[in-house]
RNA sequence: GGGCCCUUAGCUCAAUUGGCAGAGCUGCGGACUUUUAAUCCGUAGGUUGUGGGUUCGAGUCCCACAGGGCCCA
């Protein structure tokens, strides 16, 4: 398949970004920046897969193209989230840069930020981004940003004016600019946001000493508890005093362990990498946010705020029971035990930014894969419109390559009913399924994976408890004993047969002959041939209804569920004598 | 108090620079020996949140209002 020029958003985005990137004779760099302060989750990875489509476009062009990926693993720790392996002995570390901070119990890395660090690139992986990883600890520690830190201080009255400005503008714009009275919604508003996650609360290093753009953690605490008070141009001492009761006076050409005030670091760090492209949350696009205030600090640093689209925020459906004890929204490697990493990546790349969307984990996620599967075979055979096209064709490879697709596909639906029937005993899930498909019928489980995995996966972790099929482990004595001899009658016809019309059910142990059986049990009680074509009779019809209803009941204790002779074959010949036999 | 975004069929969403409002799912009807939680075909479904304005022409642009979401010292 030959590179056609794809037309989306991304495409639109790449252009864009192409032509800035050659104003400015730059390479072009898409950035995301993502704080290691807990999970990161399906929401946050739109910070990723932004830039990533919008690189992987600019690379199918054959333009030179670099998706950076900032942890901001020197950011404070702020505040201890509900997650697993986790308690309140925690709280001892806020405050900590969350290299600094020991990882959730039982895990097998060094410190907070790598482990969730760790678990967020598994999940890149699986999902084809190709990206260079930098480490705020290791930038500022190596001393890599000192000239930038140094000069931040020189000009820290420059900054605080620009900042000034940003810091009053809610006053000048409100009607007579009188200062409001908090009232309570706004005080408990503020009070969260200051404890809460989200670089975009964080304070701007304005201080009563002074304005200083640096902040140091304490060497003795470790925390960032600490006020500047003082610091001379001359001979870059700075000293400081923390909250721990520790002062000392230190050089800052090589003074290792603080970072520049989060306002005054981002629009930095787009200099220092030459950042072309970096989108972000609604929450930095509020008036004095850090992404407005850049606008006017970028250019301190000699570069411009990066093309930065705001991106709507991502929920997820089907999170009501098991989540809430646990605590949080998914991370990519949880969706990616239900879903293929492609159909992730098209949820993605199918929304334009400004779009908020909901990721399905509840039974939407059959709909979801069913949409799929109608867009794979409309791309196949050229029906699909631009934008289909152009989304699919994002979701199932990079510039560097195919992603893995499930060879064998087969309605995720389908397979998931089956699994859930078999309790995933494999010999009966593969006999089920080769009899799906009887035009190519399976060799293999292998051709359906990993599809066959995730619906898998899904059956057992996700779904509803109430359409689970659980066949009965005894008969229901109680039904049994209230039938009615046309029922009775009926019963033993499917499972014995009669003389000339109906052969046991054993007889005939596959889809075909099952389906046949239970269709031709009603037909014979009503004198008709089992295998007499019937058309619009609505009485066989109710009679057909009326005993499958029975069936139903006496195997699963419901009214209804999977296609019957699929259940049947499902639960075996001697279980399902066991059960039906009145 | 202020900022940004959103509102299109029962549901989820499309609609290139303003140019006849379309899909999927659901529903209804039909086909496959089949009124089932697997397949296919057909079909219905609308005063584009409300009220103004600009225009030959507005889902699209402008103003106001209502409702929803996110955010702000």
């Amino acid at each position: 398949m030959t590179d056609q020029q794809l037309d989306d958003w991304v495409s639109r985005l790449a252009d864009d970004v192409i032509a800035e990137a050659h104003k400015q004779g730059a390479k072009v760099v898409c950035a995301s920046g993502l704080s290691p302060s807990g999970p990161i989750h399906l929401g946050n990875l739109r910070e990723v897969m932004m830039p990533h489509l919008v690189a992987d476009e600019v690379k199918r062009r054959g333009v030179d193209c670099e998706h950076i990926i900032s942890w901001d693993d020197f950011d404070r720790f702020r505040k201890v989230p509900n997650v697993e392996g986790v308690d309140a002995g925690w709280e001892q570390h806020i405050g900590k840069p969350l290299t600094s901070v020991p990882p959730p119990t039982g895990s097998a890395h060094a410190s907070w930020a790598a482990h969730f660090r760790a678990q967020c690139e598994e999940g890149l992986a699986a999902l084809g981004i190709d990206y260079r990883g930098i480490s705020q600890t290791e930038q500022y520690t190596a001393g890599a940003y000192t000239e930038q830190v140094l000069f931040a201080m020189a000009h820290r009255e420059e900054i605080d004016e620009v900042l000034e400005r940003y810091r009053t503008l809610p006053k000048a714009a409100g009607k007579g600019g009188k200062q409001q009275k908090l009232d309570a919604d706004q005080a408990a508003a503020a009070a969260d946001a200051a404890e809460g996650s989200g670089a975009a609360a964080e304070s701007d290093g304005a201080g009563s000493s002074g304005y200083y753009p640096y902040r140091p953690y304490c060497s003795v605490c470790d925390k960032d508890s600490t006020t500047v008070t003082g610091y001379d141009d001359e001979t870059k001492q700075l000293s400081y005093m923390c909250e721990c009761g520790h002062s000392e006076t230190v050089s800052l050409r090589e003074h290792r362990r603080g970072k520049l005030a989060w306002k005054v670091d981002w629009p930095m760090r787009w200099a220092y990498e030459k950042v072309i492209f970096e989108p972000s949350g609604v929450d930095h696009q509020s008036p004095g946010s850090s992404f407005v205030v850049g606008k006017d600090v970028a250019p301190i640093f000699g570069w411009r705020r990066p093309i930065g689209p705001m991106y709507a925020f991502v929920g997820i459906r089907g999170m009501a029971k098991m989540s809430s004890s646990k605590g949080g929204v998914p991370v990519a490697t949880e969706a990616l035990r239900y879903m293929e990493p492609p159909l992730l990546r098209w949820l993605y790349a199918r929304k334009k930014p400004n779009q908020a969307f909901d990721i399905a984990l509840d039974t939407e996620i059959q709909r979801m894969y069913d949409e799929w599967d109608s867009l794979t075979r409309k791309v196949g055979s050229g029906k699909a419109q631009p934008g289909d096209i152009a989304a699919y064709a994002r979701a199932v490879r990079t510039a560097k390559g195919q992603l893995a697709l499930t060879p064998h596909v087969l309605p995720y639906r389908s397979i998931a009913s089956v699994v859930d029937i078999t309790t995933g005993d494999d010999a009966q899930t593969q006999r089920i399924l080769a009899a799906l498909d009887p035009e190519r019928p399976i060799a293999s489980l292998d051709e359906l994976q990993p599809r066959l995995g995730c619906a898998g996966r899904w059956v057992a972790e996700r779904m509803d408890p109430d359409e689970r099929t659980v066949v009965r482990a005894e008969p229901d004595a109680a039904v049994l004993a209230e039938l009615s001899d046309e029922q009775r009658d009926g019963l033993r016809l499917l499972l014995d047969g009669r003389q000339g019309q109906l052969a046991a059910i054993e007889d005939g142990w596959s889809l075909e002959a099952l389906t046949h059986q239970v269709y031709g049990v009603p037909k014979v009680q009503r004198g008709l041939a089992a295998d007499q074509i019937v058309k619009g009779d609505k009485e066989l019809g109710a009679a057909q209804r009326k005993f499958f209803t029975l069936l139903y009941t006496l195997l699963i204790g419901k009214d209804t569920g999977p296609r019957l002779p699929t259940l049947l074959l499902a639960v075996g010949p001697q279980q399902v004598r066991a059960l039906l036999t009145p």
